[in-house]
DNA sequence: GTAAAAAACAGGAAAAACCCCCATCAAAAA
DNA sequence: TTTTTGATGGGGGTTTTTCCTGTTTTTTAC
């Protein structure tokens, strides 16, 4: 009997093509693919038989990103493994991912025959990691990394509007807020994601995702 | 018997997700694939049997860019049908490829089926356009789109230093120029594009990759 | 309820960004 | 040769951003 596997990505012909692979290995059959993991979290309460051996999930996703997934089901199916999968090595992504509880993680251009090994040891070992993962990790331990951030919606309204053209007061307007209270949203920002000025703040939003292009 | 299909993305594995699934279509299957333009003309002077029906490419490749690709295989291998695929659907990017001459242009969360559709589409009547795109193409025709912006290597150079957090006074110390001369580049890029301070220089900047992330 | 925390707001100063107009010099075009 | 063009940089000004140190108001916790 094969081991199950959904694949969850945001972009359907990626995630049917990966799920067209993953049926052309040996031990391993796909279940169903979703496009995002809201999906993903109804088709498990919806039935037992949902749930498979591993998920293949991409961490760039829209409504329910690859972390908040990842934690609603450690949270509800402990046994399910989650493997992340991305096109990007942003350091603090992939660090998120493995504290959420990921037992594996795969950068995009790795090799098939990889994909297959991966699948293998997370089904039978539990874990798999490539080594520039491995040795993120190692360093990222003792060196000691960034709590995660957490913003207010009001923050990310803001956030959003300084990706724009619009200058402060015009965002003020926009937010129906004072002029003075979007400085103080700024101040921050500014400090709790060190950066220096509002492009450090347009790259930060747009590097995780906040303000889309 | 079948259509060949070449697939050629930077990412390995979904090239040979994409190629799993193509395998899968009745009509076709994959010859084999690429990480990059360069590679693929490479093979296509290798051997004549490297030649396909249709190529399916990644327009985001590092090495040699789908629209260079594209103009290549116009040049020495006319019969060749190139079909465009792109996670993004920057306007620009879109059209450059289609003047390049790509028969096809598909954006990646599209479904499985449509893939299919689209490839036969291609190698039977010669063209497939997604709806995105077509609205694209007329709205471009019609409206008259703007001419492509053309920079000077310096230009290039302060717009990728302009999506970091230094300032101009540091940017010109960079570069090693005078600080009004930076000035005078700032100027010149707002009136050029259109936008009206950093904050758009930047977007315009990740848009269009002249600054990647 | 009341104390503590946070969110909203303010004044003011200094730095940076933005926006003109103009000078120089060298290379390219006429 | 004369003119034009373009890259470089300077003067001086306004606006916006940034960074302080606060106060007031609203929420939250006990």
């Amino acid at each position: 009997m094969n081991y199950s596997v959904v694949v969850v990505d945001d972009h359907t012909l990626l995630s049917q093509a990966m799920g067209a692979m993953v049926d052309t290995f040996n031990k391993f059959s796909v279940l169903y693919t979703c496009k995002h993991g809201e999906e993903l979290i109804q088709k498990f309460s919806d039935s037992p038989r949902n749930i498979p051996n591993v998920v293949l999930m991409d961490i760039n996703m829209p409504i329910m990103n690859g972390i908040e997934t990842r934690l609603s089901i450690t949270e509800n199916h402990p046994q399910v493994n989650v493997m992340a999968l991305s096109v990007e090595d942003a350091d603090t992504t992939i660090f998120k991912m493995l504290k959420a509880g990921a037992v594996g993680y795969l950068l995009k251009d790795t090799e098939k025959k990889v994909l297959e090994y991966a699948l293998l040891e997370v089904v039978e070992n539990g874990f798999f990691h490539t080594k520039n993962v491995t040795n993120l990790l190692l360093q990222s331990i003792s060196g000691g990394r960034k709590h995660s951030v957490k913003f207010k919606e009001n923050e990310l309204i803001f956030m959003k509007l300084a990706c724009t053209e619009l200058t402060y007061k015009e965002i003020a307007d926009r937010m129906c807020l004072s002029p003075k209270t979007i400085d103080g949203y700024r101040d921050v920002l500014f400090t709790k994601l060190n950066v220096k000025n509002r492009v450090g703040l347009v790259m930060y939003a747009i590097k995780n995702k906040i303000f889309t292009l």
